[in-house]
DNA sequence: GCCTTTAATAAGAATAATTCTTAAATAGTA
DNA sequence: TACTATTTAAGAATTATTCTTATTAAAGGC
């Protein structure tokens, strides 16, 4: 995924300003210090570990304040949210559309784009089913550094 | 998704007794009825649902042997395991390659198959990524049973 | 800048999904 | 049929997540 430069990383955190206003939510220290290391964070991390980052910052930060303020992020439209097959919750700042790519070694998870996949028209078939919003290939596999691992053996 | 035929349905039981064999495994009653009742749901199941579900034919069936058992099927490629962004996790027996619709509303899945997409080429910079196995598409949206109650109001 | 109101927080209890432990039951085999 | 190694059921333990409540702190009016 390209970097995000640092007019985009102001521009969000004027959004996020503004969605709280507008819904009458309190700009807290937490609240900001999380949404920082959410936008900052590019590896897709668990609650846990984005406890952990900002507890750097926030010694006192409990990780329920973490759990509440994901939420309210997602609930923005802020982050996405990533079922893993770990079954571990993993989030990501949403930068629009993107794919994931995923290590069955190692569980990490890297972005990628498809512009070509995005505008591609879905089979006919589906129109029956609803009103489709989004669409997202998850591809799997074992990543090089996990391949590399695997020769030494 | 297309019925599969009472051939296949018999062929995929015969390749659980043979998968069993090789791994010094032990047929039970429980395994056998486990598998049966997941090649046969349609709803992709939570562990719990198929529980239920088994519990009719075995009252004395624990939910661990359930989990259990659907590791080991999942272990040996005859299920696939669905995370949600509900948080349960789902099961399905494997019918070659698909993909899922989800309704944001009602957290019903369908499968579809998509056979162009599936033999297409990936963007070329993902072969610097590794080795990728798999490729499935999430399409998220409303379907048309929530639509119509949404009208409704 | 201070006060008031109301929402947000920290801490720990509660819940829910999943996994582990152990004694009893059973499949596969001699 | 008897033996051995797995598998099972039951319930305890664990882990991720949510809830409860008393305390703290933002936002807006003064």
């Amino acid at each position: 995924m390209l970097d995000q430069d640092e007019q985009s990383l102001h521009s969000r955190f004027t959004n996020f300003e503004k969605f709280c206003r507008k819904k009458g939510l309190k700009m807290t220290h937490q609240r900001l210090e999380i949404y920082r290391e959410l936008l900052t964070s590019k590896d897709h991390p668990t609650v846990e570990a984005l406890f952990l980052r900002v507890r750097k910052r926030i010694p006192t930060i409990s990780l329920d304040t973490v759990y509440r303020t994901l939420a309210l992020l997602e609930e923005a439209g802020m982050t996405n949210r990533i079922q893993t097959s770990e079954g571990l919750t993993r989030f990501e700042s949403d930068y629009g559309a993107h794919h994931h790519l995923i290590c069955k070694k190692c569980q990490t998870i890297e972005d990628f784009t498809w512009k070509s996949f995005d505008t591609m028209l879905l089979p006919p078939e589906l129109e029956a089913w609803g009103a489709i919003q989004t669409r997202n290939i998850v591809a799997e596999g074992i990543c090089t550094a996990c391949l590399k691992k695997e020769k030494k053996h």
